[in-house]
DNA sequence: CTTAGCACTTGGGTTAGATGAGTGCTAAAA
DNA sequence: TTTTAGCACTCATCTAACCCAAGTGCTAAG
């Protein structure tokens, strides 16, 4: 009940507790001694620490751990965001991609963090198609589908001498050999069997592969979208720059971070500072949690908030959203499956 | 000659300067007592300014004007600079458009200040053509491209009951009534005249419309690239998170960021601090250049920084990279255009 | 097991004083 | 008429001393 209360209160205050102060809130009558023995306790266990030898006690990481793993009960979400949700997004999509994102713009609104989504896959998205779209007398575009259907553009200038011929020999090759394997997998071949194959047809194929290979990454990277960058500023100790620059280039480094948001097997899981593996994010908090979408594979979407961050109100608001948007998806595929 | 060594010392070292440090730095002997009546002077003249009433002297905006005006020599480029431009732009590029990004990586590494960059531009891009190229059973793919080769893509789900016909027809009109206006003209007919046209082939045509809509706002708006965003984080007060909120905010609307950087007349052109309209840059400047493709129109690039930072040398830089760029580019076109 | 009492610790805030870099002004020197 | 030395004065910055409030641990009594 301590551990408890401490918590509540210093994640809502951000000055560490003490004994008076907590004596008083707690629901039965106890001295301020009584609870200075039982924080010494905890402090033992290591669940608190102190700032400095005389001060209040704030949660240390084991600490958090052991409230949110026993202790939180997810706070009920006020009617109020439960509106802003709803209607944000209720709007017409004709992208799930749009929806990802309003959903990244609306979690930080609520919440003044910075939040994170990726939109629902299937395990490994396979190449169902792969065209050049001529556009202008030189000009083409490359596109690339995938079975899930996410299409990748890139416009590009054809080098001097090559033919309409010789390409549409080459898009003939990819789409015979390739369509129906992964993405993993032709990348990989494109690093050993593609180049030879497209010899056969091209004298200097570089410039096809590099725009054939640009796109094909492009589509293989776990797109994520992010809302609230900006809040970062406000809960962040934004006086250390480096830190703060460290940690803008890890949002855009889009690897690291996919490695950071993982694909959480729980529905809803916390990461409490140090817990992470990423040695920048030591001081933060992360809220991942999953989103069902029927035979279209899992999303997700992540919160990330300083380590003391009201947890209780987070998982809440957390769990509600993930609900929302799994209601919300599988009525935009209903829709659009038929 | 003492405005000019002011402005040197400060823009260099950041801290007021007062008579004496002075005194010592200029070419001929005189005593700190007669620097301070020329200061005196400056100062009366509105040139510099006091931080309070004991302290050195610090170059007003009016300052900074008439050195920037009537003292500045550009800085030689340091060859190292020289080849690190050289190179950076000397990669294999398939689209102007890597080439205008990286130019803003490039610019804001080497100043280590935010850089902008616009491709160049003819006066009002036209529209060349429109089309919608099937993905998926219910994918669609809109494609608007420009005369001058821009081409904006957007993906979308086909709402139930549009057959390939209808869009057909759809598509047909847009490209028998609209290519070869400007995308302004078409921008406005939007609003007023398509709507009706459109009725004729689909009873429901919001969706054709919003993505036609998305697509053509897309392409008619400036796109500008930005290098060294985070740099921002260096030299401005990141201690007012407010401040840089707004500051990050502005950077991506684009309409205002348009503004800001305008379609300067000159070839190198500074604005400094309260000069620009934009009340959040109050405290920065801007130095503007043009770069001239030969019948491929302008481009701009631009360099935000400190107000205090060195003009001379990047004065230098700016003009130098103009001119490498403008080279890059020629090249390119000589190679494609043929 | 709980509580009152007490000595002790510590960060933060306030005050006073010292320091030094700078100024403006006056009067003498060039 | 311009330059310079001299001097009184201003102000930001730094340090040291001090107090205060909030908190602790420990002991002994309830």
């Amino acid at each position: 009940m301590i551990l408890k209360a401490i918590v509540r209160d210093y994640t809502s205050s951000g000055v560490p507790v003490g004994s008076k102060a907590l004596a008083a809130q707690l629901p039965m009558h106890v001295s301020s001694a009584t609870v200075r023995n039982e924080m010494a306790a905890l402090e033992e266990l290591g669940l608190i620490n102190k700032t400095h030898s005389s001060s209040g006690r704030i949660p240390s990481v084991k600490g958090y751990r052991y409230y949110v793993d026993h202790l939180v009960q997810p706070d009920p979400v006020k009617a109020n965001d439960i509106d802003i949700i709803k209607s944000s997004l209720d709007g017409q999509f004709l992208k799930i991609d749009e929806i990802i994102e309003t959903s990244a713009q609306i979690l930080s609104n609520l919440t003044s963090y910075t939040a994170f989504t990726l939109k629902p896959e299937l395990q490994d998205s396979k190449l169902s198609g792969f065209r050049l779209v001529p556009l202008g007398k030189r000009q083409v575009m490359a596109v690339l589908v995938t079975d899930n259907g996410d299409a990748e553009t890139q416009t590009f200038n054809l080098a001097p001498g090559v033919t309409g011929e010789q390409l549409e020999a080459v898009v003939r090759l990819i789409n015979d050999q390739l369509v129906g394997k992964s993405l993993r997998e032709v990348l990989q071949e494109l690093q050993t069997k593609i180049p030879q194959e497209v010899t056969k047809y091209l004298q200097s194929p570089e410039g096809f592969l590099k725009i054939f290979g640009d796109v094909l990454t492009q589509a293989a990277q776990e797109r994520y979208y992010v809302g609230g960058r900006l809040n970062l500023l406000n809960f962040s100790d934004s006086s250390d720059v480096d830190e703060l620059k460290s940690l803008y280039t890890l949002m855009d480094r889009t690897d690291d971070m996919a490695d950071v948001l993982g694909r959480p097997s729980d529905h809803i899981q916390v990461k409490i500072g140090s817990e992470m593996t990423n040695a920048i994010l030591r001081d933060y908090s992360l809220i991942t949690a999953t989103y069902e979408v029927g035979d279209h594979g899992k999303g997700v979407i992540a919160l990330l908030g300083p380590t003391r961050m009201p947890y209780s109100r987070m998982i809440g608001l957390v769990g509600t959203f993930r609900q929302e948007l799994a209601k919300r998806l599988t009525d935009y595929y209903r829709y659009f499956d038929q």
